[in-house]
DNA sequence: CGGGTCGGCGTAAACGCTTGCAGGAACACC
DNA sequence: GGTGTTCCTGCAAGCGTTTACGCCGACCCG
């Protein structure tokens, strides 16, 4: 039926190994020889059959990302940073999402994954989550964004900072009831939700600045669930003046939030988001942008490359932050 | 090193083939055997190396997601869908993304991908997609999202239906110039383009008004492409009343830029978008809603199907529209 | 000119499963 | 008690590569 690689030997007049070592360019075969396998596998159409060389070879010629969504915003851009490195490589995508714990019928990722990849690429979850945990006992290269594990590359942004830069901004603008609009209830082993809330709280301390839990609410990273938490923030005896979501998709919220209580943001409210998502251009919200793509292509070249040299260090790489200050954030009015 | 099934069967005490049988719950295994079998292979965590599994059965024992974008909105969503069904499959779920044709750099996903998998599962792509068309040949299962070919399950939406309702609505609320935001210029390869705008045009039509290509404009199915394309038609000699965008992202743009020009939506300019994205209903923007996830899903199942059943015919599935009316669209008001 | 090196190539043994075929036990039926 | 059936199981031949090892000739150098 399909070629072999004994139809491309024979067609070529060498041994199949000779064929093996052309078409995979490895270094011990004449140049003309290699060129006239080339030509053959060429004409007759043919490639090698993956799973017979990930038998032979061992290796699995794949590599697994693992996220806890993909249809959200941020983890859809990431994938979309990691296929783009990743389409150029030999090696495959295979993608794997954890989805709401409420999901049970749910396959654990580890279950699956077992002896098929060469490598893992996890996106924000903390490294003890179930399913994921069990992926570090299987000795293989991890890389982690937005969190990190001794022996395995980590990508990220520093959450604290960015946080910070976004406090100190509202800060700069005359706020002292600086508002917090966050993910999950805190604690959480979300990384950087904790960092965030590390550098809105240290901000706030560093300038005198009181902590107020009245201030907190959360938002679970949904619109609908920013909306709610500002309407919540704004129901408090002693509202704040600005507000900081750990999510630019929360702070569209807040804003909607804003405007049905006949508020306006900037004037009424500064509000200052996380992400840099477009939209924020278009609802005129400052927000700490972070380059979401080229988290998920750094990633996948620090995996790709302790891929082809397992003695390569781990990488731990930082990227940077911008603000982008937009009609959201005004100076605080004095009442 | 890591066990193989010659060790599972020296310890439950049957021969290799037994244990392949019973680990695939093919029928003809004694039930007793079955079980023992199954606890060898769970107490020493043994899990079948699906290179080899694959080598000698022949199956690639994966299916490929080719889509042109993984971050957009509506692709995202769809594969999450996908994803949704696959995981609980044997197959493993490889991801391939055409990019922009901007990106020469890209490899094509047929080359990528031959030999490889057991079906494709297309969104959105025109069938005569560079890269794309090559599948065909291939002659295995291919589930066609958006689009539909013989021989190929299809699944989708009523475009037509769709858009017809959107303007239709427009129509019963008094408007007379109903404009147009489209996506890339027409004709385009794309179908839910092409049919949103024969729905467009046909019940205008219908109604006896005027197709008047002064009313239409392209936004390119963002966010920005919109607001330009509203800009645009605002600056026609004798703007629209109301408008159709193809997109709620572009109908975001749109809204942004009624505001900019001191317009309020619905008041002043009525505005139907298409999709059901989140986000709409804090911007209050009337949409035809299409069930995204779902297409993925029912796609996924269509293509399982054919994968466990070969000579089963392919499936053309119609997922139903809703629209939701929200303050986006409102009376004509005489001027 | 002999011995050593090296580059290019072939031989053949894996790699770890699946599956067609056949054997044997158990049972039923005439 | 033969003759079929049916059910369970084992044997062994693949599946299509990769790669350790060895061979051969060319080349270099003393």
């Amino acid at each position: 039926m399909a070629m072999t690689i004994r139809d491309i030997a024979r067609e070529a007049g060498v041994s199949t190994a000779t064929v093996s070592r052309a078409l995979r360019g490895l270094p011990n075969v004449d140049p003309v020889t290699r060129e006239r396998v080339r030509q053959v596998a060429e004409r007759l159409d043919y490639v090698v059959s993956p799973a017979a060389s990930r038998l032979a070879s061992g290796r699995a010629g794949s590599i697994a990302v693992i996220t806890p969504y993909i249809a959200r915003w941020y983890f859809a851009r990431v994938l979309s940073g990691i296929e783009s490195v990743l389409q150029a490589s030999e090696l495959d995508l295979l993608l794997s999402s954890i989805g709401d714990p409420s999901e049970t019928h749910r396959v654990p990722p580890h279950r699956k994954l077992r002896r098929r990849v060469d490598g893992f690429l996890v996106i924000s979850l903390p490294t003890d989550t179930e399913g994921v945990s069990e992926i570090f006992d299987l000795d293989l290269p991890v890389a982690l964004i937005d969190t990190d594990r001794p022996g395995c590359s980590s990508i990220g942004i520093d959450d604290i900072a960015g946080a910070r830069m976004a406090v100190q901004h509202l800060i700069n603008l005359g706020h002292e009831r600086i508002g917090l609009i966050s993910g999950r209830p805190l604690p959480t082993p979300f990384r950087p939700e904790e960092n965030r809330y590390v550098g809105y709280r240290d901000t706030l301390l560093e300038a005198g600045l009181a902590v107020d839990p009245d201030l907190e609410a959360c938002g679970h990273f949904t619109t609908a669930g920013g909306e709610r938490a500002m309407t919540t923030l704004l129901a408090r005896p002693n509202p704040p003046t600005a507000v900081f979501a750990m999510s630019d998709e929360m702070a569209f919220g807040a804003l909607r939030s804003l405007r049905a209580h006949g508020l306006e943001a900037g004037r009424d409210v500064s509000v200052v988001g996380f992400d840099g998502h477009e939209m924020s251009e278009h609802l005129d919200l400052t927000t700490i942008v972070q380059p979401v793509e080229e988290i998920g292509a750094r990633a996948a070249q620090a995996l790709l490359a302790r891929l082809d040299d397992p003695s390569a260090e781990p990488q731990h790489v930082v990227l940077p932050l911008d603000m982008v200050v937009r009609g959201s954030t005004a100076l605080r009015r004095p009442r």
